[in-house]
RNA sequence: GCGCCUGUAGCUCAAAGGACAGAGCAACAGCCUUCUAAGCUGUGGGUUGGAGGUUCGAGUCCUCUCAGGCGCGCCA
């Protein structure tokens, strides 16, 4: 349909320029936007001001003349306007709102799918925790960002994989038995001292416990390599399972859990490495081995093997993004924490020596979450391991409403987490006001139902009739068709940008106009015809509402 | 010192390079014998941190500068 505006524009325009009106070499790109105010159309185009550049005449002028070409006027358009310094308003006829509406209600669920994923694969990693440790709040806005990233990119046609990485290797896993074992030692007399770099959580307490509780002072006296093993393993089991169980109470699932450790199993890191060094991007200094991160815009070389024989962090992130890219995505999306951003250009390097173009990766850093109460930050010292974990925090505010806090903001905007705010059921948490829409129009459609006037459920008789929906003539029903209409380009544009938080604003925004709309107007009254015309609208709204927060993933309560 | 992110209303945040910079909260003043008041209506509130530049047009792009956060390991 916008397809058919920037048609009718360009037309004009070429006829113009055919009998000499205007002048230019070519038919410049025909924008076509949404004005912000009520009385500048539905419609807007830029293209005489961006003309007036290359022409030298006045935008006016230039929007005038195509305006004189646009007349006669096609049928879908009520009126065209010239204002402000050139822009073209264009306002459709009301038969076109209802005959969009129609089409509305006859996809349905489906109304805001779109296929210009064109079933390209995406995999989608966040997460990503290591699990040395619960879930805190970061990790879960990287999840609620991922999550809807996914199920955005979903929406839009592509294939998704959402995948968590598991960094269950190297030192901090041997930091991590090494903690459960002093806890577990001083538990049972001993004074053993604990590690320099320990985990000093209470969650490291906990695990010694359940050890003891299970096999009691049976580690003791055993010879220690073969107890890190054990111990290791007993931590590793129990901290994953608190982070899936922490996932699945927020919601989140993965399709797909990669274990660092494979890789090494695999040889996999080998392989990466000594690919790299056939490439030319592999040297040894100073005992270390070294990726020529340089020669792709890194600031410096990496070590990738230390010189005591072991490999670093990046060698195996190498050898696991090089994985990914064997799997052949057509996109690769990492959600990273902002503290990792450090990390960037050496990843863009390795995805580079590889042969892959560096865009084949997209990173996009979530930023830090500063926790406060009541405007006042809470004390959280990592070292002293003393923090407030995702699940403290979920179990506080609900899910609904940590993710929507989480997602209502731009992923690289620094958030100041209100744990009060949150959780308070009132005006201040702009959950509610969203899912209070659903259950308002979900207590509708009950009430509809009651009085037999169903256009809902299994078994509603359809009342359509062509003529029903022309019922509609308030401004706020009007206004309500056209927010309804924008949602696909919501969905793309936010897909495309990976940005979800355009949708909480336009979620904001359609629950106003129902809020609003519904104070107004009674919606079932004795007017048959009108009633079903409106319950047919709420029901649209509800279907759009539902749609948006599941891709958000929150849920859609029926009641409140 | 270098690099990345962020500076927009009292607070939390929006705004494909477009029209008079918008919401929510907080403040103040109103609205429930009616389908959900977790709602609605109204009022006040701004040199978009600062200075230059590009552009017909800049919160948005460029340069400089100030402030906050985060990075700058042969840690992960």
């Amino acid at each position: 349909m916008r397809e058919d505006l920037v048609n009718i524009i360009r037309d004009a325009l070429g006829r113009a320029r055919s009998e000499g009106a205007i002048s230019m070499e070519a038919i410049p790109e025909i924008s076509l936007e949404i004005p912000k105010r009520k009385g500048q159309g539905d419609f807007a185009t830029t293209v005489a001001m961006t003309l007036s550049r290359t022409t030298g005449v006045p935008a006016r002028e230039i929007a005038e003349i195509i305006t004189r070409y646009i007349t006669p006027l096609p049928s879908i358009i009520e009126g065209v306007e010239i204002a402000g310094p050139g822009f073209i308003n264009i306002t459709l006829k009301k038969s076109f709102w209802y005959r969009m509406l129609h089409e509305i209600i006859a996809a349905g669920n489906d109304y805001g799918q779109s296929n210009i994923g064109k079933g390209l694969q995406i995999q989608v990693e966040f997460v990503s925790a290591n699990p040395t440790g619960p879930l805190h709040v970061g990790h879960g806005r990287g999840a609620a960002v991922g999550n809807a990233i996914s199920n955005l990119l979903e929406r839009v046609g592509y294939r998704v994989e959402r995948e968590y990485y598991i960094n269950d290797a190297g030192n901090q896993m041997k930091n991590l038995a090494l903690s459960v074992y002093a806890r577990y030692l001083n538990m049972l007399g001993s004074d053993q001292s604990f590690p320099e770099e320990g985990y000093k959580g209470t969650y490291v307490d906990d695990i010694a416990r359940s050890i003891i509780d299970k096999e009691g002072r049976k580690y003791f006296d055993t010879p220690k390599e073969e107890t890190f093993r054990i111990f290791s393993k007993i931590a590793y089991d129990q901290i994953m399972s608190g982070i899936k169980e922490d996932l699945t109470v927020a919601g989140i699932i993965f399709d797909s859990w990669f274990s660092e450790s494979s890789l090494f199993a695999g040889k996999k890191v080998d392989e990466s490495i000594s690919e790299l060094r056939s490439k030319g991007y592999i040297y040894e200094d100073e005992g270390a081995v070294w990726f020529r991160s340089s020669a792709f815009g890194d600031e410096k070389d990496r070590v990738v093997r230390k010189g005591d024989g072991e490999y670093t962090y990046l060698a195996s992130d190498i050898a696991y993004h090089k994985n990914k890219l064997e799997r052949g995505y057509d996109q690769i999306i990492d959600i990273w924490g902002a503290d990792h951003h450090g990390y960037i250009p050496r990843m863009e390097a390795a995805i580079e020596a590889f042969g892959y173009p560096r865009k084949k990766l997209k990173i996009i850093l979530s930023q830090m979450v500063n926790l406060v109460r009541e405007g006042r930050p809470v004390q959280m010292s990592k070292r002293a391991g003393e923090f407030i974990t995702l699940r403290e925090v979920i179990d506080e505010v609900g899910p609904d409403a940590a993710l929507y806090i989480f997602l209502t903001r731009r992923p690289d905007s620094h958030l100041d987490f209100d744990l009060e705010v949150a959780k308070k059921a009132s005006d201040e948490n702009p959950v509610y006001y969203i899912q209070y829409a659903h259950a308002r129009l979900a207590s509708l459609a009950r009430e509809a139902e009651k009085r037999g006037i169903a256009v809902e459920g299994s078994n509603a008789p359809e009342p359509w009739n062509p003529g029903t929906l022309e019922l509609l003539e308030l401004p706020e029903e009007l206004d309500i068709i056209k927010r309804l209409y924008l949602y696909p380009d919501i969905i793309e544009a936010a897909a495309e940008a990976l940005e979800p938080h355009r949708l909480t604003i336009y979620l904001h925004d359609l629950s106003w106009s129902l809020h609003n709309y519904y104070y107004k107007q009674r919606i079932i009254d004795d007017n048959i015809e009108k009633t079903k015309a409106r319950l047919m609208l709420m029901k649209t709204i509800k279907i759009v509402i539902a749609d948006a927060l599941k891709i958000l993933g929150v849920t859609r309560p029926e009641k409140m």
